[in-house]
DNA sequence: ATTTGTGCAAATCGTTTGCATCTGA
DNA sequence: TCAGATGCAAACGATTTGCACAAAT
């Protein structure tokens, strides 16, 4: 990674009130250097062991919390057996693939939701999130 | 329980291709006499037990599995930490409240989903998942 | 009699925590 | 300097599994 380019990523870290500790700066690199992605910690994990990070998995994990915290990522539970980490924090919708549980990002601009129901009382709607399962068509 | 309950449920069991044993005629009624609820294993296993009802937990995750299996129950993956269980296995969305976790059947009839994008080639839409987080009202 | 289900305890998996050590401002 | 970050290993909670015993057809 080229120095300009650690620094882009250090800045977003002070921006979002965390130290760039090498690990953040390295992990931030690997997270948002490609497009939108979705990851659990592990993947995370195996990606930075595979490109020469040194970084532990309770660091990776601390990561991927401070990060949602400060609005770089965003947590998404489709999967009720592991956390998945969104690098896009735009409110969008997700497919998700049943056969190989790829979560895969809907274009924006769809899904218009109409005729919502009032919520409880003494509540008010936070958020909407919506999976549109898939199938292998079959034939 | 009535005898004639007991059949009910049993019946239900042979019906869904699952013999009646003592254990899942039991939970069938913890499940399936109130109305459409959520719950985790551990929620039925403390209910199981409160209700006098000898079953280990390896036997409640064998049964919601069997019976989710079989189109008894439906899995839902709200949060990420633990699998609920739907007793309402008619397509309806939930409410979330996010302060306590606790979900919440919509009402039908609301809802309309507009404007759905195309699936990724090679796949079709096999259902669709809403869930409407709800905050505190703040004042 | 044969197949299927149950219960226990141990194993597994994702995730969190305690704590000693290190690092960045 | 010293608050904050990291890494390790142990702890954790939900879930699954292996296997001997019991119950259903």
């Amino acid at each position: 990674m080229m120095p300009d380019e650690q620094e882009k990523f250090a800045q977003m870290l002070r921006d979002a009130r965390l130290r760039p500790t090498r690990q953040r700066v390295a992990l931030a690199e690997l997270l948002f250097y490609k497009g939108d992605r979705h990851l659990s910690a592990e993947s995370l994990y195996d990606e930075a062991n595979a490109a020469g990070i040194e970084v532990s998995l309770a660091t990776i994990y601390n990561t991927l919390h401070q990060f949602t915290g400060n609005g770089l990522l965003k947590a998404i539970s489709i999967d009720s057996n592991r956390t998945y980490f969104d690098t896009n924090t735009k409110s969008h919708h997700h497919f998700l693939d049943e056969a190989t549980n790829e979560v895969i990002d809907m274009p924006d601009g769809f899904l218009d939701i109409g005729n919502l129901p009032d919520p409880p009382a003494g509540r008010e709607i936070s958020g909407v999130d919506i999976v549109v399962r898939l199938r292998r068509l079959q034939d």
